[in-house]
Parts: structure tokens; C-alpha cells; sequence
DNA sequence: GTCTATACACCGATAGAC
DNA sequence: GTCTATCGGTGTATAGAC
């Protein structure tokens, strides 16, 4: 139909396949849901994919590439604070997003349990980005603060991590944003308790 | 084939479901599968339950009590220590139970995020009675660690379920089993410090 | 009540026309 | 490269024999 360039034609099949998942879920992502999203032949599908599987593997990157963008973007507007009231900013900027567009964030979760079942390795390596990501921003973050972490920051990366996991799951299951704000509060108070005054600056 | 009575066919179907979804996931679980798992004939899962929807609700139901069971019976053998120690040693307890049974609690977590998307109301009732069961436990530790939590138990419960999602998730994702050892002690340590001595027993 | 046989929709994948 | 038509398989659900 459009002769569109091997790559292109890639890209707009997985961002049809990240709004089905996200509208509908990923059981209902067959490869006929995903290629009608995309106003493709259904053929279209194989020639850029070998197979559903994997179209889902290439959705897993993608997804873990848009939530490592998303943070980054978020970082960008941090107002230099106290340590506390930055996390706490953080993780509010975080929660506000998940408000905005839930299902996008369902899919994430989809995608990614998902993965631990059937690509254990590739959800891993996923996460090791994220853990990338979060470990510069503790780094950054505590820079602007005047501070120090007194454990080591990779150690720190992974406990926020799995909260924000553990906020992300609870939200979106109770949808109770009063709650998620005091436990953004509590959560705030006790990474903060992990810093120290930065006594120098070489 | 073997004239059981209702409710206890619909038992049989329902525990067979569980591993099902356990060994193979969500989406393998067909109503076929079951029925194999089962042992039983395609027909007899359609006349005790309406459809597969009415079995997935059900369910939901089921794991979220064995859940609840699992948490009640893990507090039985709760030593009396300090506050710190006592969150370490319930929380380092979970942490077995998922090492031993992942698949179990993959599972749960499909079935939860197959219901956030799918029937909302009835996934919240089931957080509603997690919530209530950790709120007790609190104050039962709290009791036998003599002291007070300086919070609302019930603000403390919702974080403390919270965390425990995002443990799940990330170790499910990461088999990582010393990282979540980590994370307990500083979890540990946020938690001990909502507590402050009990000055007076009514 | 129990089970077999079957209806009918949809699935992923591919062969073959253009 | 592109698309249509179709294959073989599986899904849920049910009709009807016993």
C-alpha cells in the first residue's frame, strides 16, 4: 500500500500495539486487534515480526524506553530543596502521571509481569536500566540537595524502585490518591533519613 | 460422572484453576485447561459456573483469602522482640514464602491486575479485607512490642501493603533475594520508626 | 445431573496472487 | 514488497443424548 521503510513501519505497529494493550489489555492485543489499530492488512504484521512473541519482546523495550524518558523529563524540572520535600516532589510529579493516564501504566504492569513469567532475562535487563536511570537520579538529586547518601546509592536505586512499583500496583488498584500522597510522605521521610549533610565538595 | 455436590465441584474447579495459573499463567488458563487439570469433562465447569468471567471472579475471591490465611498464620510464630526486629523477621517470612512459591504469587498478581482492569469494584473489596487483616496485625505487634504507633494503624496498613506489592514485584522481576534482604532493613527501619514507647496500658 | 458432540468466533501464521 | 484468502488450531459456550 504505502511502501513504508522497514523501520517506520516497525515503530507504528508497536505504538499501535501500546494503545490496544492499553485500552483494551494485553490478552486483548491479538495480532489482528493490533494491525487494525495500525490500518495495516493483517499480513503486514509478519513481515516485520516473525511472530506475536516477538512483537511483545520489542513492546517490553519500548514501554521500559518511554517510563526511563518519562523519569528523565521529570528530574529535568526539579526545583533544588531539601532533600525531602525533592522526593517528595519527585514521587508526586511521579503520581500525578499515573493519574493522568492509568492504563498506560496497567500496560507497563501487563507487559512486565508478562515478562517474568515467559522472558525472565529480558525483564531483567529491562529493570537493570531502570536501576541505571534511578541510581544517577539519587546521585543528581543529592547533589542539588547539599547532601550525602550514607548507603550506597545502587542499594537505595532498588528500594525506590520496588516502592514506586509497590505505589504504582496499590494505586491502581484502589485508585485512592488521598492515601497514595501520605504514603508519598512516609516514603519521603524515610529515604531522607538515609542522607547526611555533604561535608565536602572536591 | 461422579454425582459431587455443588459447591464441592466447584472446589475441585477452582483449585485446579489455581494451578493452572500458577504453572502455565492467566492466559493459559482456558476453561479447557481447567477442565483437564481437573479431570473432569468440558460440560461440567458450564453448570456451576456461568462462564469463565464468573470463575475469575471467583477466583480472585479465593486467592486473596489464602493470602489472608498465609498472612494470619505467619503471625502465630511471631517472636516478641523490639518493633525493628519484629517488621524484619514477618517481613523476611514473606519473603521465604515467595522464594519457595513464585509462581503462586505470580499468579495473585495476574489475577489482581487482570481484575484493576476488568472489575475494579471487586478487586478493591478484596484490598479492603488485606487492609483490614494488616491493620490488626499491626496492632497486634505493635501490643507485643509495647509500643504505639504514631500514625493511624490504618494509614500505616495501606503502606505497608504497598511496600509489600512493590517487594513482590521487584523480586519476582529480579530474583534478586540479597537486594530484597536490603530492602527489608531499611523497610524495616521506616516502619520502626512510626513507633514510640507505650507509655500507659488502659 | 452428567457428558459428548458440535457450533461458531477468533487465534497466529502462511501460501500465493499481484 | 504488499495484500488477500485461507489453513489448522483453539477459544467459549451450548444442544441434545443418556
Amino acid at each position: 500500500m504505502r511502501r513504508l521503510p522497514f523501520d517506520q513501519r516497525r515503530a507504528e505497529i508497536i505504538s499501535a500495539a501500546v494503545r490496544v494493550i492499553a485500552r483494551d489489555g494485553l490478552s486483548a492485543a491479538s495480532v489482528r486487534a493490533i494491525v487494525a489499530e495500525a490500518d495495516m492488512p493483517l499480513g503486514a504484521l509478519h513481515y516485520v515480526f516473525e511472530s506475536r512473541d516477538e512483537l511483545l519482546r520489542e513492546l517490553i523495550v519500548e514501554v521500559a524506553n518511554r517510563e526511563r524518558v518519562a523519569v528523565l523529563s521529570t528530574l529535568e524540572d526539579l526545583p533544588a530543596a531539601g532533600v525531602q520535600e525533592m522526593i517528595r516532589q519527585a514521587l508526586g510529579t511521579y503520581l500525578r502521571l499515573l493519574e493522568e493516564d492509568p492504563e498506560q501504566e496497567l500496560a507497563v504492569l501487563e507487559l512486565s509481569l508478562h515478562g517474568a513469567r515467559h522472558d525472565r532475562e529480558l525483564v531483567a535487563e529491562q529493570w537493570a536500566i531502570y536501576h541505571e536511570v534511578t541510581a544517577e537520579a539519587l546521585q543528581a538529586g543529592a547533589r542539588l540537595a547539599g547532601v550525602a547518601w550514607t548507603r550506597p546509592v545502587d542499594e537505595i536505586a532498588k528500594s525506590l524502585i520496588s516502592v514506586l512499583d509497590g505505589l504504582t500496583l496499590t494505586w491502581l488498584t484502589t485508585r485512592d490518591s488521598e492515601s497514595a500522597r501520605r504514603h508519598i510522605e512516609l516514603l519521603a521521610g524515610a529515604f531522607a533519613a538515609l542522607t547526611e549533610p555533604a561535608d565536602n565538595q572536591p
